[in-house]
DNA sequence: CCAAATTAGATGCATTTGCATCTAATGCTA
DNA sequence: TAGCATTAGATGCAAATGCATCTAATTTGG
C-alpha cells in the first residue's frame, strides 16, 4: 500500500491542507473552550489583538478583515458591539471619506492583555508539550510561507 | 532587536500558533469563496467528507463532533439539514440506545465527491506553488504530531 | 440491584452570521 | 471634468450558531 503523501502532487497539497485544517481545529476547539474567553469571543479577542499590534494605533476596517474569517458585515457587526461595550473608538478615515478607523479604547488594550496573558499560557501549554523547539519553528517558517505565497495575488 | 520567535518557550509557542492559526485563515477564506463551495457551506461539506473516510460506513454523531469545530447543539441540527436534503441517513445506535449513527447516502456520496474533486484542484492550486513536496510533507508530519499529542489527554 | 451521576442527543431561545442590497465616496476613462 | 465603475461600510432579513436545558439511556458506586 502506498505511504500516505506519495501519490501525486494534488494529493499530497490536499492532505496537506487536511492535517493542517485538523489540527488548527483540534487546538482551537481546546483553546476556546478554556476560561479565557468567558468575557470575549474569539473573533472579537481577535480583533482587540489585531489592534494591539497595528503600529500606529488605528487600523482600517477592510484591513482587519483580511485577517479575521468573518464577512464583512459580520465585522462590521462586531466592530459595532466592541464599540458599544466601549473597548474600541471609531474614527473617519482621514483621507477617504468612505472608511472607518479604529483603535483600542484603554478598556479594550486592558481587556486584551489580561485575556491574551491567559491565552498565551493556554497556547503555550498545548503547543509546547507537543513539539520541540526547533520543531515549532520550522512548522512557524512553513506557516508563514504559505500565507506569504497567497497573499502575493 | 531580537529575531521573532527566539525570546522564551512561551512566546515560540504563541507566535507557532499565531502564524498556523493565520494560515489557515487565510487559506480558508480562499477556499471558502470559490465555487466549490456554492451547494454548501463549508462545514456541511466536512461532515459530508468525514463520512466519506469513515472505514464502516457509520459513524456516531459525538464522534464527528470532534472533528467539526461546531457545538453539539449546531451539529445536531446541521445534520437535521443534511437529513432533510437526503444526503446522510440516520440510524439509533445499536448498542446504545442513546446514541445515532450516521452515513452518507448515495446522492449524499454523489455530491461529497463532485464538491471534493473541485476542493481538492483548489487546495492544490494554492498549496501546490507555496511549498515545496519537502515542505508540504514536513508540515503535514509536524499538524499531524501537534494533533495526536492533543488527543493523549 | 438500585440510586445518583454521567453521557448522547434534541430543543427553546437569544445572539451571531452571511447574503443581498443600499448609500456614499473614490477612482477611472473618455 | 462628467459619467460610469469600483470600493468601503451599513443594514434588512433569513439562516446558522451557541448556551442552557431537557429527556432518555447508560454507567458507576454503594
Amino acid at each position: 500500500m502506498a505511504a500516505r503523501g506519495s501519490e501525486s502532487p494534488v494529493r499530497l497539497a490536499a492532505e496537506t491542507w487536511e492535517s493542517l485544517f485538523r489540527a488548527q481545529v483540534a487546538v482551537m476547539r481546546k483553546l476556546q473552550s478554556g476560561p479565557a474567553f468567558r468575557k470575549l469571543a474569539v473573533n472579537e479577542y481577535d480583533v482587540l489583538f489585531t489592534l494591539s499590534r497595528c503600529p500606529s494605533g488605528w487600523l482600517r476596517l477592510n484591513e482587519l478583515n483580511d485577517n479575521v474569517l468573518l464577512s464583512q458585515s459580520s465585522l462590521s457587526r462586531l466592530v459595532e458591539r466592541l464599540e458599544k461595550r466601549g473597548l474600541v473608538a471609531r474614527m473617519p478615515a482621514p483621507q477617504d471619506g468612505r472608511g472607518v478607523l479604529l483603535k483600542l479604547t484603554d478598556e479594550g488594550r486592558e481587556l486584551q492583555k489580561e485575556i491574551g496573558r491567559e491565552h498565551v499560557r493556554d497556547i503555550s501549554a498545548l503547543v509546547g508539550p507537543a513539539l520541540t523547539a526547533a520543531e515549532q519553528k520550522e512548522l512557524m517558517r512553513l506557516t508563514d510561507k504559505l500565507r506569504n505565497s497567497l497573499g502575493k495575488r
